[in-house]
DNA sequence: CGATAGACCTGTTTGC
DNA sequence: TGCAAACAGGTCTATC
């Protein structure tokens, strides 16, 4: 489910509700969600009687940072959804719960692919997926020279982009939108692209991923932002999802095919 | 190094 | 209509 654009959206929408709060207790109801500690008496034990001192995000992963130098580290995977209620509520996929000074914070998740970690400061440099993340799409740090630096193979462009030790936080909705609206063919070997048509893809992904902020998310099914509301921004895609539909700029029909084993859906002849 | 398939799960959509 | 296959926002592992 979830790429930058929505777990942005979740932690905007929790740290008004989670900063400064303490936590009072814990309930796991799937085991296998939390993936350390191991044992989840330890998980329960460290998290009482902290309080949350600040929520922020990296790539597609959530930092809650506790007061005893601890992090709570969730990625939502698939389907993952983390809501804040000062009410009781039920959910059908329930995987855990934290009860708060003024409220109840639920982490619901269909598929069960969905993590909560809780590692130490020192932890988090050694983490797999989380200590390897490239820039934030979004930050300074991420130009043409940045870029540049990192192109190296044959791999697809698409590949590329997703991969998260060069762009934190770009999935499979955003990275063909980038492609289309930079006008570059997915399948492109990303050592073929010139000077020119990096400039358009860096700043497609500022643009599309800003876009997506501002829409609060895409939500196709899954997705709900902290209070549990849909997102905006499928109503402005403009390739995911449009397979076999017309091309909005040539009006000939898209192209869908799997690049990397990921549906990926572009326009032949816009995207060169 | 990279590409690919399988694994992890459940729910929904598609196709015969 | 009915049921099985295919597919879904992600990422890790094994294998060639």
């Amino acid at each position: 489910m979830p790429e930058l654009p929505e777990v942005e959206t979740i932690v905007t929408g929790l740290k008004p509700n989670l900063e400064g709060k303490l936590i009072h207790d814990v309930q796991v109801f799937n085991k296998r969600t939390i993936t350390n500690p191991k044992d989840i008496e330890d998980f329960i034990a460290t998290i009482k009687r902290t309080t949350i001192n600040e929520v922020t995000r990296k790539g597609k992963y959530i930092d809650i940072i506790l007061d005893n130098k601890m992090h709570l580290i969730i990625h939502l995977r698939m389907t993952g959804q983390l809501i804040y209620s000062n009410k009781e509520m039920d959910f059908t996929h329930l995987r855990a719960m934290f009860k708060l000074d003024n409220g109840l914070l639920y982490f619901n998740d269909i598929r069960k692919f969905g993590t909560i970690s809780l590692l130490h400061q020192d932890e988090l440099l050694l983490e797999k997926g989380y200590h390897t993340l490239g820039v934030e799409p979004l930050s300074n740090e991420f130009s043409d020279c940045y870029l540049k630096e990192k192109i190296k193979g044959t791999r697809p462009v698409k590949n590329f982009i997703l991969d998260q030790t060069v762009i934190a936080g770009l999935g499979n909705i955003y990275a063909d939108e980038c492609l289309f609206l930079a006008n570059i063919n997915p399948k492109r070997p990303v050592n073929t692209l010139d000077d020119m048509e990096i400039t358009l893809l860096v700043d497609a992904i500022k643009e599309v991923l800003s876009k997506a902020i501002e829409n609060r998310g895409t939500t196709f099914s899954d997705y709900k932002d902290s209070y549990g509301g849909k997102g905006e921004n499928q109503n402005f895609l403009k390739v995911y999802g449009r397979g076999k539909e017309d091309c909005l700029k040539c009006g000939k029909k898209l192209f869908s095919d799997k690049i990397g084993g990921r549906t990926t859906v572009f326009c032949l002849d816009c995207q060169k």
